[in-house]
DNA sequence: TGAATGCTTAGTCATACGACTAAGTATTCG
DNA sequence: CGAATACTTAGTCGTATGACTAAGCATTCA
């Protein structure tokens, strides 16, 4: 069983490297071979190599093998589950903030009838 | 010096851990103590305080002692870098998607000039 | 004051990660 | 065919990560 059980896990796990995204990043402006990928990089092929099959476990990218050169090449929309959760977080703590304003609102008008602070909900 | 030199790398990692992404989502929705944070993961109290940490030293959240209780709130914007790294790769791309779109629209149009295939620029 | 509470530190351990070298395999070129 | 090319596999090594237990240290409450 490997480390990251979770698509979430396993993403950001792979994003968290800088040699990882660089990679990205030369990919997304087209298509490379692992030599290519290789060049600009003060790092043993091999070593290369294990960041390529991580991004292409992650779903980062895809690889296809004609004759001895392996070409690399991103996976459009490969990053959505990542988009997706940071939107989530954005949306949890947006409407944390709209009930606090509620709240604060309310504060400011004693006539009215009061609820409990929203931030101690669970 | 600790392995992660780059904000980036620091963030990256710090969400790739189930645990720590329950732990911001938790702090969405407010402010909490350690025990609170504890409460719902099975796992000894140093283990969480871990994560904790590393939510911290990666900037996404900040922590408060009080007396004997230290409280944990979501450091607002937190997100930005990575959201910014996004929206970059995603500009290379479909930048390169344009220039994919005119090759091809060159192609079509055979009795204008034809530059190289835009993909194999560098 | 003495005990409970809430966190903190210290130390251990197993596994994962990321780099390397050396050697192997499969194409392609001369 | 034989050599160069482009990857691939195997094996090693040092460090980082993430979990645990046990013990320590303030604060607060009775």
């Amino acid at each position: 069983m490997t480390k990251h059980s979770n698509d979430l896990d396993t993403l950001f796990s792979a994003l968290s490297d800088p040699t990882r995204r660089a990679i990205l990043t030369r990919l997304a402006r087209g298509p490379a071979t692992l030599s290519d990928l290789h060049t600009p990089h003060d790092m043993a092929l091999p070593s290369l190599m294990a960041h390529v099959k991580k991004l292409e476990t992650a779903g980062l990218i895809s690889t296809e093998k004609q004759g001895r050169i392996r070409t690399c090449r991103l996976t459009p929309g490969a990053f959505t589950p990542v988009q997706s959760w940071l939107e989530e977080q954005r949306s949890l703590w947006t409407s944390r903030l709209d009930r606090f304003d509620a709240y604060v609102t309310q504060l400011a008008q004693p006539n009215q009838e009061q609820t409990d602070d929203p931030r101690s909900k669970d």
